[in-house]
Parts: C-alpha cells; structure tokens; sequence
DNA sequence: TCGCTACGCTACGGTAGCGTAGCGAAGAGC
DNA sequence: GCTCTTCGCTACGCTACCGTAGCGTAGCGA
C-alpha cells in the first residue's frame, strides 16, 4: 500500500503513524528472514516491534497486505556501470549481484517469495517486479552490447542475463556453496566468451 | 525410515502396513506439491489418503519425520549418456533437466525444499543429498572430459555443472520463464565454447 | 477357532494464530 | 487549552491443527 506520500493535495502524516509502519515493517522484514512467508504471524511481528497487535490491524487489513508490502520494501535495484567494456561492467555487475546474494535481506527472503510465487498467484506478479528490478539494469546493458556489435545477436539479451545470474543463484540457493568473487568471474568471463566465440 | 525391506533376518511386511504407507506417502507428495512444506498437514493427509489421521501417527512419529520421507520420495537419479562427445552427452542431460523442471513433481516441491532448507537446519542435508543426485551423474561425466582433455581443467567441474544448470533453474523460479529445448540448447553450446576459447 | 495385528473412528485436551471490540491515555495540531 | 487522532492494552470468539487415548472391527495365519 503505502501511505501515498507524494500525493500533491494531502502530504500530511501523523508522526506516530510513519513511526508504527516503520517499526512493523522492519520488524516484518526480520520476520520473514527467520521463518519464511508462512511462517510470518502478526503477534510475531507485535511482539518483535513493540507495536500494539490491533495497531498492525488498523494498518494493514490483513496478514498477506503487510506481507506484500514486506517483499515489495525488500527489493533493490541493480547498479550497471557503462564504459566501453561490457565485460568489465557485467562483471561489476554480476559481483553486486553475489554480495547481495551472500548478505541482502532480500536473499534470505528470496527462497520464501519463489516459494510464495508457486504457490499463490497473488505472488506471482510480486516476484516479477521483485527480480525487474535487479534484472533490467543488466538487460538492458547486455542490449547495447548487443546493439553496438560487441555481442552477438544470436541469443536475446534475457537468456544472456540468465546464464550469467543462474550459476550464481544455483550456487547460492541450490547446492549451498559459497558465491566466491572467482566463480562470479569464472561464469562472467566463460559466457562471454562463449558468446564471442 | 522405510520399512528396512532389505533387512536380512525379516523381510515380512504386512501388506496392510505396506498399502497405508504408499496411499499416506502419495498423498503428502501432492498436499507438498500444492501447499509447501509449510501447508502440509496431518489432517489434509488424512482426508486425501483415504487413510486415518490415527494410522498415520503410527507409521511417523510427527509432522517432521512425514515430510522429511516426502523428500526422500521425491528425488530421482539423473541419466548422463556417455558416448565421446561431451557436448552431446551434457545436451542429452540438460534436456532431462529441463523436462524435469517443467512437469517432474519434485520440481514443484522443489521451492519448498529451498525454503525449508534455508529456515531449518534439520532440512539442510536433505536438499543437498536430493540434488546430488541429480548432480554427481553430471559432474562425473565433466570430470572424465576434463581427464581426457575434451574440456580444459581450469575451472571445477562443480563450477561447470551450475553454469550449465543455474540458468535452467534461474528460469523456471526466479523468472518465471519457459525452459525450452531452444533455451538448453543454446545454454550447453555457448557454456562449453566459453569453456573450450 | 483363536489370537494378533493393523486399521478406522470418535473424541479429546492443548496450542497458535486470526481478526475484532472497547476503553483509556498520550500527544499532535490548531 | 481543546479536540481529534493514534496508540496500547486486555479480552474475546473462532478456526485449524497438533498429537493422543480408547474402543470396536476386519482379516490373516496358526
């Protein structure tokens, strides 16, 4: 939802209100961290904030509101520098990517909004604008690359961000091993290569 | 768990015992499948199997022990051809991979195994003996290329097999996209070039 | 025929969580 | 200072689910 504070006409917010909401979602963050999209209960969520139950209530309707604002105040665009190497900007890239993938709270939310997504269709868009959000950034940088002929324009630009960002998501959420700067460059420099060759 | 069937001294298993745990099993594949892990519960179980919420509590001590049998169930061996063109042979395994991520019932479960691997400790080695495997049948088959020198022994044979599976996975949760023959095709050929320049 | 085993069924006690109602207190805005 | 909003708190009713107890029954094998 949000409390719509561009709005021109009415910009006016209680103190306490922007406090409470604040408060709820960080502690909703913290929630869905630890214990997944099922597993994220209002009176858990009271409790961690220090906020009231029935307050949560006079914000949100009900527990799947709050949790998609959750996943929605959780993602973070993607930074794609834009030199004249692409390889050298996807590597940058690709290494935004594995720290976030090793440290962001959205990585330890990202299993339960694959999960969400599977599940309930009331996800499904979420996780769409959730991953855009990372993903065009480095869509759109393969493009030009693309455009000014320094990849080929045999596989379309999606496939391209998938066999780069894949491998570094398998490793992470798959078999559990660690997203290393060496593997990041490994998959950046082999695929590339492999695009030229 | 399992009955032991392979025990040496008695292999007798009343066939009753034998019928409610298959009817029980198959039913938590499906509650898993539509639910998660999370939304798996005794008494949808029950109601699916035909089987009594009682009969089930004697074959598993609770909730855990039940899913954890799920997953075991669930995870199937992946064949790898081996003739002398790997490329062929990791194309040939892919597109098993692949059509396994489109109608496989462990991949729907697949989410579910991710989150609850991510949340709990008890879950960890289960998702890493479930994709192992799928995986090691695959990485043996890179690790003999690299022997013979078909494919260059810089980069792991670990590493290899995410980059040709990360993609794949990448598509099927994160963006949500079809996993075409097209998709695979495209995936194996440019990884083993980038590998092979 | 007689046990023995596994099963179905009903009925529990207990917990966790949802979402609501109503009241009194605090403090923001005018 | 007055009013109006927001909040905290307690207490609900309700549902879903857990895991257990106890009884009666069906069928197989000796």
């Amino acid at each position: 939802m949000a409390a719509r504070a561009t709005d021109v006409s009415e910009a006016r917010i209680d103190p306490r209100v922007e406090r409470s909401r604040a408060l709820i979602l960080e502690a909703a963050r913290d929630a869905v961290r630890e214990h997944g999209y099922r597993g994220l209960t209002i009176e858990d969520v009271s409790a961690r904030s220090g906020v009231a139950k029935t307050t949560i209530y006079r914000h949100w309707p009900d527990r799947a509101s709050l949790l998609i604002d959750v996943f929605e105040s959780l993602s973070t665009a993607q930074n794609v520098p834009h030199t004249n190497d692409v390889e050298a900007d996807l590597r940058v890239a690709m290494h935004g990517l594995a720290e976030g993938l090793r440290s962001a709270i959205w990585a330890c939310a990202m299993p339960s909004l694959i999960e969400a997504a599977e599940r309930d269709d009331e996800f499904r868009p979420l996780i769409a604008s959730f991953v855009e959000r990372r993903r065009t950034p480095v869509r759109d940088r393969v493009a030009i690359a693309v455009r000014d002929g320094e990849l080929p324009s045999t596989i379309e630009p999606d496939l391209i961000v998938a066999m780069l960002s894949g491998p570094l998501f398998y490793r992470r959420f798959i078999t559990r091993q660690p997203v290393s700067p060496r593997v990041t460059d490994a998959v950046v420099s082999t695929v590339l290569a492999g695009l030229r060759s």
